[in-house]
DNA sequence: TATTTATTGTAACAATAGTTACAATAACTA
DNA sequence: TAGTTATTGTAACTATTGTTACAATAAATA
């Protein structure tokens, strides 16, 4: 653990703090479609984020979803933070896109580094920020964006976030994900298609214009 | 100032950091309707709200704006404190709603008391969750609800924040902050008095079903 | 008061998104 | 292989939101 640690927090961190997140986190390798977090869970833990990438989704009244972002390798959630730190239920569901590997460090620890570690508060204020930032443009997405833009934005993010121009998905998937319906994706899709923008086949779509 | 200070903050912080505000702090009277933000600024200071109310909005690249939420006393901008921290530049602008009374931190204090006062600390993180948590609404709000429930929670939000069942404002400056068109607005409006939930006069609107 | 400007009401239409229904086909399973 | 299930395509319709155009009226101002 400590070496995958160190590639990606050893920039970050210094070698006291990484020694402590080394003997305290419990590391984890999580398949994809795992659930992390759900929406009302109390947080014991807050994950550091290896290698992967997690969707992070709200829902409404009915139980319907709704994609905010992805988290990616060096990021952590800062919802989760929030939710330990103030001991309050998570606003949100955490499911993991990929294979993922985090380390989980126990609530206790990261309240008390942030006063004894200068690099662990500065983390922990650069992921509130990074993670604001992130969900305003997750709020520009929704309320600027017309679905078809909506639409190609998301399966050039999952691409990315896959390593991998052809994406495993169905069109029910993507509507759900979307908080729109089935046949809506795939009228917009055949557009998309039709336009050369991407390759539809079954369960799969090719991004042709990453 | 130190009266209106300890007022709204004395329960959260101790009296050395109280003092300490005190010392640094800048007090400041605002009208409404005063740009106290906008984005693309760098940020050199820091409010503390002691009375009124502040809207913050998000701008498209047409440069149309969107409401995100209000904020009012013993809150503060955490999308301020993001950009202080990180030293980058405001995402959002801030314009008073109502008559408005604020203490201005200056960046370099914010970050020293972050080590010196364990209740400024907490503070800070408290404030990130808060508005963390009004940023998921405001996605809820702009995802899940359609434009004539919009419209009535945004009616209700400002009533609250001015204090006031009748809230002085044209159809075009709804239409501003719900980024739609006035038309849109007038239609919906018209709806809710039909059904009477509000009494439509010229620039102000009363809410009868608070 | 006469004129100008700002605000509101409304019709008519277009564009986008959501819904229902059903057929076609690919993939899985007994 | 036959039957079942999951996935996709498509038509037809409804609902919502956005756009253009213009009239009516209230308020501000010359």
């Amino acid at each position: 653990m400590l070496k995958a640690l160190t590639e990606q927090y050893g920039y970050l961190f210094e070698d006291d703090l990484l020694q402590e997140i080394n003997e305290v986190g419990i590391y984890k390798e999580i398949d994809p479609g795992t659930k992390l977090i759900e929406i009302g869970d109390y947080i014991k833990s807050m994950p550091l984020l290896i290698e992967g990438a997690i969707k992070i989704l709200r829902e409404d009244e009915k139980g319907d979803e709704l994609i905010l972002y992805f988290i990616e390798q060096g990021d952590t959630c800062a919802m989760t933070l929030s939710c330990c730190l103030g001991s309050s239920k998570s606003e949100i569901r955490a499911i993991a896109e990929t294979d993922t590997k985090l380390i989980m460090i126990p609530v206790e620890k990261m309240e008390s580094w942030l006063s004894k570690y200068k690099t662990w508060q500065k983390f922990i204020l650069q992921s509130y920020h990074d993670r604001m930032t992130e969900l305003l443009e997750a709020v520009d997405t929704i309320a600027f964006l017309k679905m078809d833009e909506r639409l190609f934005k998301y399966l050039k993010d999952k691409a990315m976030v896959n390593h991998n121009e052809v994406i495993i998905v169905t069109h029910q998937d993507i509507a759900n994900d979307l908080h729109t319906s089935r046949v809506v994706i795939s009228r917009l899709l055949k557009k998309l298609e039709i336009n050369g923008k991407i390759k539809l086949s079954r369960n799969n779509i090719k991004i042709l214009d990453l």
